[in-house]
DNA sequence: AATTTTTACGCAAACGTTTGAGTTGACGTT
DNA sequence: AACGTCAACTCAAACGTTTGCGTAAAAATT
């Protein structure tokens, strides 16, 4: 499909002058003639002349466009990051190509290998919660690909990091329900592999110990999949409400998490935050309105996706190789709603 | 960036082939003996042989990826259109490229001719709800650009369509609200010109007619920006609920109008459905969890997104040029929850 | 006037494929 | 033995750019 034909070789044969002065002219080359350049800017200009991007692109080798990989676009925070990412990105003349891993490390591998097929000059990833081994991904940096994380990053492999101070929003969390009365807290988080998941664990738990309260194994709930699978989130949640003693609050580690459970404790009626309270890491715009307004872990998912971009594209367009990586923390905001609500009084 | 550096010529240097035979080989020529086409597909193999799909583009005149616009990829409803194309297109060979309009007419124009100037293959549109004038759109069909418009369509474009029926859901959660004992029902929808507010209006307005209800002028409230600026969308509830009579229901006509004025209404303690029922269009997988629960028009959006590349993709492999147009519609489904809640009794 | 320098342009190869038009040798046919 | 047929390759052009090098003519330097 060759829409507005006109190729630089038009314009020569118009203009009786050869290719090469036609492209460099274009390109604003000392080596031709103010006169010629403007003759060919302004014909260009009027025929609405667009340099072909598959003919550019392999004679330049660098297609202009990036691979996102994410477990899935139907999220608010995913999808939140990538509206970050497609503003910087296009901001800069690049382009971005989703796929999403559903959390498979089968389809993570699958997506890797066909976004670099289609010869993408970068790649920003967030590895799928059931991906332990990231090989694919070394090999591929080792080959030059300029590979950025954001989310869930591999401490395996050195390059630019964009993460949340996951630590801390969990710490204040648990704090907070701590603060609000709540004594038995559980709490419900993706694989255990998952950077994302350590570090809020790790919150939590020092959270826990600070205030002195017994961190209890079977408070904390793993679900390989991040939440994707409801039977085993609801496993999850039964065996919690199951437990002696029952607990009184839940710290849900992630978006899909969040939702998934406060729709699962609707099923089973169990009130919120009078049977069981509930915190969550959760990017939805309808924290507000749900019921009970949910106190929530927010991430500032656009400035993820803008600056892992932003950091992206320095590494792509850096004439040395890089050798110093940045690790970028962004805070996290906890927003206090009902779903928390004070057990005193 | 040239990672796995090997090409086709370099498989035809280690075999002692011409490139020509190795191309032929790896394509099944019959021209072909077996015995070397096993040679150079066993080579291949094993050095992880990928053919550049820029210099493939480029001979081949397609780039094997398709551009998509919608208003939000921020929004449940498109990216649930989003994962069902991405889905599709995958399952094809193709990737798509995705960009947003914000509903604005020149960031669609922009995003558009960004694009083409991609060379995509075809392209998948929901048209911005400030779009009155669809000739940039005419003008590269016109030079053979396939498209398919989803959601919000032109009735000005002869080409594939696929859509909801707009109509029976409007008709359907409107005639539920008067069923419900609501008399005074209210509108809020998105810009006047769009194919999707003139189809909702109508099925709200036949129902009210065939109950013999009077249809308000007042009551009947556009957002020029799809409840994407919120200030509009406060005016017109604001001015609705000053109206005499106050309307005792409002039937929202977009995902994001419906969470937006559900957020508007908890602001200014306006209780639902008590002082006036909330039904709307909306794919929030949180409609049973919302404060109250959400009475929504559900879409089937992933298919709409599926079927509506599978439409393009058709057109895209198509020998010949197409001059039959189909026009899809599929069902809606209204889920009654607590916001619109009998008045009787 | 003879020379070097500069200016402004053209030539041709290259990026990695695909593809129609040759070319070769082996074989079968008369 | 001379011919045509066929299988299995190779050649070379083409897709639309970019770019290093070559080269005229004009300008500047002797």
């Amino acid at each position: 499909m060759n829409f507005d034909a006109i190729t630089i070789r038009d314009i020569a044969r118009e203009l009786h002058l050869s290719v090469s002065t036609v492209s460099k002219a274009l390109r604003d080359s000392y080596e031709i003639s103010e006169k010629t350049k403007k003759l060919v800017m302004e014909f260009a200009q009027k025929h609405n002349y667009r340099p072909n991007p598959m003919a550019q692109s392999l004679k330049k080798g660098h297609s202009k466009s990036i691979g996102i990989v994410v477990s899935s676009i139907d999220n608010q925070f995913f999808s939140q990051v990538i509206n970050g990412m497609e503003s910087e990105a296009y901001s800069q003349g690049y382009n971005v190509i989703i796929t999403q891993s559903h959390e498979s490390y089968d389809l993570e591998v699958q997506n890797v290998g066909h976004l670099i097929h289609r010869a993408i000059d970068g790649l920003l990833i967030s590895i799928a919660t059931e991906t332990a081994d990231v090989e694919h991904l070394r090999k591929l940096q080792q080959q030059g690909l300029p590979i950025v994380f954001f989310d869930r990053v591999s401490t395996e492999i050195e390059t630019h990091k964009v993460i949340v101070d996951n630590f801390g929003g969990a710490y204040q969390a648990t704090t907070h329900l701590l603060d609000s009365g709540y004594k038995n807290i559980a709490h419900i988080t993706s694989s255990v592999t998952s950077s994302v998941t350590k570090q809020r664990l790790a919150g939590y738990i020092d959270a826990l110990v600070e205030k002195g309260i017994e961190v209890k194994e079977q408070y904390i709930k793993y679900c390989l999949h991040g939440g994707l699978n409801l039977d085993e989130l609801e496993q999850a949640v039964d065996e919690l409400m199951a437990s002696e003693p029952r607990p009184d609050a839940i710290l849900t580690a992630s978006d899909r998490i969040t939702t998934s459970t406060m729709t699962l404790l609707h099923r089973k009626n169990i009130r919120i935050p009078q049977d069981v309270a509930l915190v969550g890491f959760s990017n939805t715009v309808l924290a507000d309105v749900l019921n009970p307004s949910l106190t929530s872990v927010h991430q500032p998912a656009f400035e993820i996706g803008r600056k892992a971009t932003e950091m992206l594209l320095s590494i792509i367009n850096s004439k040395r190789p890089i050798t110093e990586f940045e690790n970028v923390i962004l805070p996290t905001e906890l927003f206090i709603r009902s779903s928390s609500a004070s057990k005193h009084k």
